[in-house]
DNA sequence: GTTTTTCCAACAAACGTTTGCGGAATTGTT
DNA sequence: AACAATTCCGCAAACGTTTGTTGGAAAAAC
């Protein structure tokens, strides 16, 4: 439309001093009349490099995993990469799908919760061989070849059961996870180990809420006098049963989790929780990602610190 | 590495009749070992189809959006698209920054839930213009060249009354948000349209959990026999004070609300409630978002039908 | 033995950018 | 007036695909 090539379009537009300043006032205008962006797929096409990172999830709608992701997409907006998220549901086969996309996609990193039954690491390793960083967070593998940031497990759970202990409280019903993930195994470790003879202990594995509901209301007539739950999701089934066996915190049963916030905040008192935050965790997955594509060969499993909020329930 | 044109390996992948089995056995094993991915930029560019939607939302770490984008997300992935998710932060300026991020990326339509201050709709009708249909949720600019789908707000509130009326409830403390948001005005004048003069009601309004929880202490002196909360962040609230007055639900009071689903669940008894499901209107979006790349040029304004869910608080 | 058909596979153009290189026109220097 | 320097811009290649068209060899038909 204005006579002159293409090449003097993409240079006038990019403020290159080979171009006149006439031609580069004449070339904004028009862009801007016609409402022109320039098309990203031929940018990253050209340029074989997408800014583009991977986020795979179990799902989006879930309190821990929406503040990382938000605090994701923070980082993301500043430091101008895009991000792609990708929801696995839990489910080995649909996350094998995700990576695939992943990699059409050309993604420059990726962020990665496995699925409980993820058993393959393989996909993962290939794309780190391919100098595609891969941050696994929350529940990672148990391999040395990862990158892991992790809310600090052990520590976490040492904390409860060190506040259990100064409570002076002599029988934990303790709730945690599904035994094959990592996350379970450390809190349990720790969680044990704290607690040592001090304090006697019924341990109950549940795979969701309502498994932890059931539990709870079961154990219960074993009179604990503290219930220990290990994560949200656990603590949402507990907080049933305890109501619906009519209990009052603190004083029929104390009650301390390790939780993201949220939900601890919804009773009456609030639960003492040790907090393990997403949105931080976010910040720190990001900073780890820049880290690996800076250069940063150096393997390394990054913990956040944690924090008892009291509540009243203990 | 096999000694053939690039073409023939493109047929190849694609099971071309033109290319012979044997060929196409020996490319198809070479992809394998090599990790062969097709670049999706390339395709794009090539096609210029992008099989992308845009998303903007004002923040991802909420439980009504977070399960909205799920469903968006589900579907995505059944029909072969992929979706880049925006976070306005509830600011017009970022809003239109995601905009240009939308079009640099060839979106091939865009979800979008508008924040409270915005007041020029050009951008996204510029978008309609060039055939990139817009589908407004949840807070919809008030025109009727808009597409939009919604929560069916003086319905919800409807069924709540009515089942409150049919409980011959005698005393509702009814807590709705913020007056001037559309949103509480609608449910409120189908609140009290539909209770009229058959029961007694105390209306507070409150912004937040925390004035809901007050609110409800407060108001539980005058000894209502229900209370209705307009959202969940209002249940949360209140269902704290029910606590800590050391209320039992549905014997000393009554609970009912207007919910996405996942708040009353977390009690025992369960709280009934009328669901606005997040998980609903983002598939209901995204068939409009299918009809109108169908071709669909009818314009309209689409609710979701809500649902009484039964708990056992009323 | 020649022509026709069939089967495979290669060539080239296109999608929208960016950028090294070269070239024309203008200006400046003796 | 001749030459050098400067200013501005176009050509062409490349990123990784897809696909219409063309080409060549082997197989079949006459």
């Amino acid at each position: 439309m204005l006579g002159i090539s293409i090449s003097t379009v993409s240079r006038a537009l990019k403020d290159h001093p080979d171009i006149s300043d006439k031609t580069k006032q004449r070339v904004t205008e028009l862009a801007q009349a016609l409402d022109y962006e320039p098309n990203a797929n031929a940018i990253n096409l050209r340029s074989s490099k997408n800014n583009l990172f991977g986020l795979i999830v179990p799902t989006i709608s879930n309190f821990f995993y929406d503040s990382f992701i938000a605090a994701i997409e923070e980082e993301c907006r500043r430091n101008n990469y895009s991000m792609m998220i990708l929801q696995s549901g839990d489910d080995p086969v649909v996350e094998q799908e995700n990576i695939k996309l992943c990699r059409q996609n050309r993604i420059g990193g990726l962020f990665a919760c496995i699925t409980s039954q993820t058993s393959n690491f393989e996909p993962f390793f290939k794309l780190h061989n391919i100098d595609v960083p891969v941050i696994f967070f929350d529940k990672v593998p148990d391999d040395s070849r990862a990158n892991r940031v992790c809310v600090a497990d052990a520590a976490s759970a040492t904390i409860a059961a060190n506040t259990i202990l100064e409570k002076k409280k002599k029988k934990v019903l303790a709730l945690f996870g599904n035994q094959n993930l990592s996350i379970t195994k450390k809190r349990l470790e720790a969680f044990q180990k704290t607690t040592g003879k001090k304090t006697k202990l019924i341990i109950e594995h549940v795979n969701n809420a309502e498994e932890a509901q059931q539990a709870t209301y079961l154990a219960l007539k074993e009179n604990p006098d503290t219930i220990f739950c290990m994560s949200d999701e656990i603590l949402t089934g507990s907080m049933k049963a305890i109501q619906q066996a009519g209990l009052s915190i603190p004083g029929d049963i104390a009650v301390i989790a390790i939780s993201n916030g949220f939900i601890p905040k919804l009773y009456f008192p609030e639960i003492t929780y040790v907090e393990t935050s997403g949105y931080k965790l976010g910040k720190l997955a990001f900073s780890s990602m820049m880290a690996c594509l800076a250069g940063s060969t150096f393997l390394q499993e990054l913990t956040i610190e944690c924090l008892l909020v009291e509540g009243g329930s203990i």
